[in-house]
DNA sequence: TGTCTCTGAATTGCTGTCTA
DNA sequence: TAGACAGCAATTCAGAGACA
């Protein structure tokens, strides 16, 4: 992928696929007049991205402009495409690398309502951020959909996302009453039993679709039904729902549809050279920050070596097995705030454990922000270890 | 979209126990 | 005896879900 050298183009055009490739820039000429007529009437026509990026923020957030929301989302074309990618890269998924860029910008607004200029990020390094939890977000929860068996789905699914649902599948009012009605009475008398996955939750047993046809026959208006009718209706429920709640990725650039030619990007037009010079800063980054990780892997796992048995016990309690603060106390018959203060009192070891770490090691002041920051790392840190003790393990070594 | 409710987690102020 | 730690009860905070 070509970096793109101008203010212009940097607000002005978008990455096109071709299959799982990046094909070229093309322009938008709207945004392209735009961004032209800015740099034109402005003194600020040399300023960096980072002005520019803020002063469209700024736009976006006193008039919610959409013009301004597409010049930012042309300038977040390379951070969504490097997330997608490592993603891509680090997960693996069914979803291909223009799924998960595209599943990233569908969120972009999420960005430009949580950006704080005044905390003194930048917009572009914010954006990175904030696309890899949307993306391991839509990831983890598409997974559990796949998972879920039909009966499952329905057990998850709260009244609201069903009636949107339904809704979204163009069935009148009427009918998606009587859906309602059928998934009501589901809900209220087929519960799973204890110890099974709530993944897995097993088609009712011809007794229970008896009983839930008959309370559903009580509070119906209309004809009585026979279970393998109100069962077909659950299942048209649970297909809405996974059609609505997670709908086949369209590309942007696929085909318009009804039309043999042409494609929804095909207005825009740039031609550019490839170059591997941006894939080389990004492994560079990435093998710097991999060499970070280990160090704080060592680091953390140095100091955990050296609590007490009790004291790791929590933590494997807590952070391993998922318990509640409450489930904890129960179990090691003492109270609950008492589990919160020894917990609060070992996080308050790491975190200053790792705060000196990184004093000494990166020469960072140890400010109220790098304080937090080191907080968010440990808790990730904490569950990764916990989940998976093998990995950091390895990465230790 | 805003409000309400519920739940888990964290905090606060006071008191008791233990130990150097 | 001071300081560290823990117990207790009440309160506050934050996030998620339901609902009008």
């Amino acid at each position: 992928m070509q970096k793109r050298g101008s203010v212009l183009e940097i607000f002005s055009t978008f990455l096109q696929f071709e299959s799982d490739w990046i094909s070229r820039w093309i322009a938008d000429p709207k945004l392209h007049r735009s961004m032209q007529q800015c740099l034109s009437q402005s003194s600020q026509s040399q300023e960096s991205n980072h002005f520019w990026a803020l002063y469209w923020h700024k736009v976006w957030q006193t008039q919610k402009s959409p013009l301004a929301s597409a010049h930012l989302c042309a300038y977040l074309q390379e951070a969504s495409y490097w997330t997608a990618k490592k993603m891509t890269m680090t997960f693996g998924s069914s979803l291909s690398l223009m799924d998960l860029f595209q599943i990233a910008l569908l969120k972009i607004d999420k960005i430009f309502q949580t950006f704080n200029p005044q905390q003194g990020t930048n917009l572009e390094q914010y954006a990175s951020l904030v696309f890899r939890s949307i993306i391991k977000d839509e990831l983890r929860q598409r997974r559990e959909i796949d998972l879920c068996t039909n009966w499952a789905l329905l057990h998850k699914l709260s009244q609201k996302k069903l009636l949107e649902a339904l809704q979204f599948q163009g069935l009148n009012p009427e009918a998606i009453a009587e859906y309602l009605l059928a998934w009501k009475c589901f809900q209220a008398l087929y519960a799973p039993s204890q110890g099974r996955s709530t993944r897995k939750i097993p088609e009712p047993d011809a007794t229970m679709w008896g009983q839930i046809c008959q309370v559903y026959n009580q509070q119906s208006f209309k004809k009585p039904l026979e279970p393998d009718i109100l069962k077909k209706r659950l299942e048209t429920c649970a297909k809405a729902a996974r059609a609505y709640l997670y709908p086949q990725m369209l590309s942007v650039d696929a085909p318009k549809p009804g039309q043999e030619e042409g494609s929804f990007l095909d207005s825009l037009s740039l031609d550019l050279q490839h170059s591997l010079e941006s894939e080389i800063i990004a492994q560079e980054e990435e093998e710097i920050r991999k060499q970070e990780r280990e160090q704080i892997n060592g680091v953390l796992l140095r100091a955990l070596i050296k609590f007490d048995v009790q004291s790791q016990r929590l933590l494997q309690m807590y952070y391993g097995q998922g318990l509640t603060q409450q489930e904890i106390a129960q179990q090691l018959e003492i109270k609950q705030y008492t589990v919160s203060r020894r917990l609060a009192s070992q996080r308050k070891t790491l975190i200053l454990t790792l705060g000196q770490w990184a004093q000494n090691t990166l020469h960072y002041s140890l400010d109220a922000d790098v304080l937090n920051k080191i907080n968010t790392i440990l808790e990730e840190w904490l569950k990764v270890h916990y989940h998976h003790p093998d990995l950091s393990a390895r990465e230790v070594e």
